[in-house]
RNA sequence: GCACCGUUAGCUCAGCUGGAUAGAGUGUUCGGCUACGAACCGAAAGGCCAGGGGUUCGAAUCCCUUACGGUGCACCA
């Protein structure tokens, strides 16, 4: 039984009315370290009682009487203030984390279910971009914490590699396509082809016949035509090669690469379904289904010369997955904008009859903007995921040479400090939030950072080595009630709930905000207090207090997917 | 026009389903390495929680409203 529990038991045996439940609901920590460690404030009975607040958490005070898991049980004008014996709790905390290791922060409410988490999802033959960042990191992290709470994960890379623009580059590249350009692509995927995409874009204001051929190409590609296809899937295998660098950069993998082109055969069974179904209106010779009674848009199901649209692909994916994974949550970490769009597929599937329509969740995030102005791959403003990753390496690399310049693999060392300062700035706040891209930002690496929690974590390693002594939880825990010892253990055992409300609320930032937290407690705690001592008791108990943060740190970052280097 | 999201210290942001004096980091000023790693720690200064109503014993938090900023509104994704 933990703390909070031990509270609410023993204020049950006062107001014997009440639940288990409503009692844990009304338990606070209190705002201050003197006031306690936790707190029922007293307000709601004054009506019951018709006394004040205050005398009655007083009555309450002298009811309980002692228990040994506290040292104080005491009332300050209306609250009830529980001061929790600093040995007991740090034995408790300790010996569960001690013996639960790296599953410490972790439950088995996933076990049997499976999550679907869809992330990072960048176009094909268009830049990788720091717009781009959001969904893959956010994703990445979820489908982690999801994976370490037990979950059955399974993380798919909806990539967009199908659609109107490739009848562009097929067509465009047909015009243009000469073996210079060939070799160049070869060379340089992303950008060439995107030079023959906004070069496309740009001769349709003069020959609008262009638009045309787009859609021609796009229809054969649909169609089947051998080398409008063949083109496609050297498009795709070339960008294929310059998202992997990324990804290997940030250690991510995909167990699917089912993008849109998946699920371009998987149209016309959507289509009769809803035709089916009666969902379906004709609409100036497109096929919508009517969606303004529940305070939506319409939305166009088929286009006027019979090509399908985002919306459809998106209902096709989704019963697809239902079908294969039969999954418990289907979670989509796609940006704000797309609401609206996610809630019509939603409701459309919902219309259809599949109440699995509520395990499809939206996860959604602000937009991200440059110091000049709105992203924009057309005008140039474009900063390349790749870049930023490779800057914060360098920056790194410069900070290592110039303080540790014989640490062994500093290379290493760089790109796991520099890539995890950027995933950790990423992961820092509320998803929702817009932010602007700036290089000051990302290249600073001092206060709530990600290298401030790797140098914390680094410092936790070097004192494991340096103590000399195998840990173990057999230490006399009286040795850890000083007041840095005790905010420490304190912090300790809030790492479970932390991770259980990221997954509540798939925010991976309540685990970011945990760590460095924790992070800041054992550096006080370790100015405060020397760890590798002469007195052999105080440095275990110290050490055992010292492994734990260890394990946590790592595990936290882990779950973020950053790396933890040792040393560096 | 309609809808959704945001607004908290100079800057970037926390603040859980309403609860005790609104917190970090950064920046500014000052202090601490012959120390277990200074990518660290400590101290000071800094706030009409955008404005106005309401609900409540109690509101940064819930409701209404105004302002400002962002986003989305059928044949792009």
């Amino acid at each position: 039984m933990d703390f909070k529990e031990k509270v609410a038991e023993l204020f049950l045996s006062i107001e014997k009315e009440m639940t288990m439940d409503e009692v844990v609901q009304m338990i606070e920590i209190p705002p201050n370290q003197d006031m306690g460690d936790y707190a029922v404030p007293c307000f709601k009975f004054a009506k019951k009682y018709r006394k004040s607040p205050a005398v009655i958490a007083a009555g309450i005070v002298e009811k309980i009487g002692r228990h040994e898991e506290f040292d104080k049980i005491e009332s300050a004008g209306p609250y009830v203030n529980f001061f929790v014996d600093k040995a007991h709790f740090a034995e408790k905390i300790l010996k569960q984390a001690f013996k639960e290791y790296k599953k410490y922060g972790s439950t088995n409410i996933g076990e049997g279910k499976t999550v679907i988490v869809e992330f990072s999802s960048p176009n094909i033959a268009k830049p990788f971009h720091i717009g781009h960042i959001r969904s893959t990191l956010i994703g990445n992290s979820i489908h982690k914490i999801y994976t370490y709470l037990g979950y059955n994960t399974i993380a798919i890379n909806h990539l967009g590699d199908y659609g109107t623009q490739f009848g562009m580059l097929i067509s465009a590249y047909k015009k243009w396509g000469n073996t210079e350009v060939v070799e160049a692509i070869e060379k340089n995927p992303i950008p060439e082809l995107l030079k023959l995409y906004v070069r496309y874009n740009k001769e349709i204001e003069t020959y609008p016949e262009y638009r045309d051929e787009a859609r021609y190409w796009f229809k054969e590609l649909e169609n089947g035509n051998e080398e409008a296809h063949k083109l496609w899937a050297w498009f795709r295998e070339v960008s294929l090669k310059e998202f992997n660098r990324v990804y290997d950069m940030f250690g991510i993998k995909f167990d699917s690469l089912a993008g849109e082109s998946f699920y371009s055969d998987k149209m016309p069974a959507v289509i009769d379904e809803l035709e089916d179904k009666q969902l379906l209106k004709d609409s100036e010779g497109a096929k919508i289904v009517e969606l303004q009674e529940y305070g939506l848009t319409d939305a166009v199901i088929q286009k006027s010369d019979g090509s399908t649209l985002y919306v459809t692909r998106d209902i096709a994916a989704a019963m697809y997955r239902k079908k294969s994974y039969d999954f418990y949550k289907n979670i989509y970490v796609v940006g704000a904008p797309q609401k609206l769009h996610f809630e019509q597929w939603r409701k459309i599937i919902e219309l259809m009859g599949y109440d699995w329509a509520n395990d499809c969740v939206h996860v959604m995030f602000g937009t991200v903007s440059l110091e000049d102005g709105a992203l924009s791959t057309r005008q140039g403003r474009v900063v390349f995921l790749e870049d930023v990753l490779k800057k914060a390496v360098e920056k790194t690399a410069e900070i290592i040479e110039e303080r540790n310049p014989n640490l062994e693999n500093k290379e290493e060392v760089a790109k796991q400090v520099g890539i995890g300062a950027v995933i950790f700035q990423e992961l820092f706040n509320n998803r929702i939030k817009d932010y602007m891209f700036s290089w000051d930002k990302t290249l600073s690496f001092e206060g709530e950072t990600g290298p401030y929690v790797q140098y914390t974590y680094a410092r936790t390693c070097s004192l494991l080595r340096k103590a000399e002594i195998e840990v173990d939880d057999n230490v006399d825990f009286s040795l850890l009630t000083d007041k840095e010892s005790f905010n420490v253990i304190k912090k300790l055992e809030g790492f479970k709930s932390a991770v259980l409300v990221a997954h509540d609320k798939y925010e991976p930032f309540y685990i970011t905000r945990y760590i460095v937290g924790l992070a800041q407690e054992f550096n006080r705690f370790y100015h405060e207090c020397p760890i590798v001592v002469e007195d052999e008791s105080i440095k275990k108990a110290r050490i055992l207090l010292t492994k734990i943060v260890n394990i946590v740190l790592k595990v936290g970052m882990e779950l973020l997917g950053m790396e933890s280097p040792e040393k560096m």
